[in-house]
DNA sequence: TATAAAATTGCAAATGATTTGCAAATGCAA
DNA sequence: TTGCATTTGCAAATCATTTGCAATTTTATA
């Protein structure tokens, strides 16, 4: 069951992040490193705790990025459903890219008809070099 | 530097296990589990230091699917090069694929003109449902 | 405004997979 | 057979993440 919301401090705090980021992914110790510099300290759990909350209610993609062994999440605000596109992740700067255009079908399509495969948004993830960093 | 290898008793029943499961994917714990029923039984360390050799050696692939906590691996004997094409995994089975067909071509290609992402082989892994899984 | 129920927090301890240190055992070339 | 390098076993260490529980805070409502 979905369960009543009390609005925090640090809740805020983690939303304000969020929004500060929102083009970017980022770790549990990422948020954390940048809140506990305040006069009140957060503790990591509760960064841990609202981040899930986050997550379940679909305002965060959480996923673990190739060959590393933590959690990052990336703010899906301004994309509707992310079960219906797979993604590409920057092996450099972690940024998630949603694959939202027509070449999906393509490649379900292709999937399907030449390997018997079934494609799930969820979970996939391309890796490789963004436009900025392999541009470098 | 590479280093000598010495033949032991865990080593050849670790390659026996791979040769006998070529075809599936498997953790460290399921190769423990299938050995350790022998008359002197194997450590799981010792499972993690061969899994670990033969992965540098570029006799297994090791990955993380989405949404598991531990490692799998698959021995990749048959092919080639593995960071020259993506893998699909079947989210029931585990089971590896590898996409070696002229559809990488038109991945990488859409994927860079549109979108400027350069893809890598090595972590780019979709998930989904094989045909064995699918059709259940 | 006071109150009680429900949600949130902090802290320490638990998890679970994987890794590491170190001494003992084993493999192998000479 | 000897000596040295590699492997092994075991216990302890890691590391990110989760959990238990008591204390604190939020919010609806009396």
């Amino acid at each position: 069951m979905i369960q009543k919301q009390y609005r925090t401090k640090w809740k805020d705090s983690i939303i304000e992040y969020l929004e500060n980021h929102a083009d970017q992914s980022f770790s549990a110790a990422d948020i954390y490193a940048d809140l506990k510099g305040q006069e009140a300290s957060i503790n990591l759990t509760t960064v841990y705790r609202n981040l899930e909350k986050l997550t379940d209610s679909g305002k965060l993609m959480k996923y673990k990025a190739a060959g590393e062994e933590s959690y990052r999440y990336q703010y899906i605000e301004p994309y509707g459903n992310c079960q219906e596109h797979i993604h590409m992740q920057c092996r450099v700067c972690g940024k998630l890219f949603h694959l939202e255009c027509g070449f999906m079908k393509e490649l379900t399509g292709h999937l399907l008809e030449h390997h018997g495969f079934v494609l799930e948004g969820q979970g996939s993830m391309l890796s490789g070099l963004c436009e900025r960093c392999s541009g470098k």
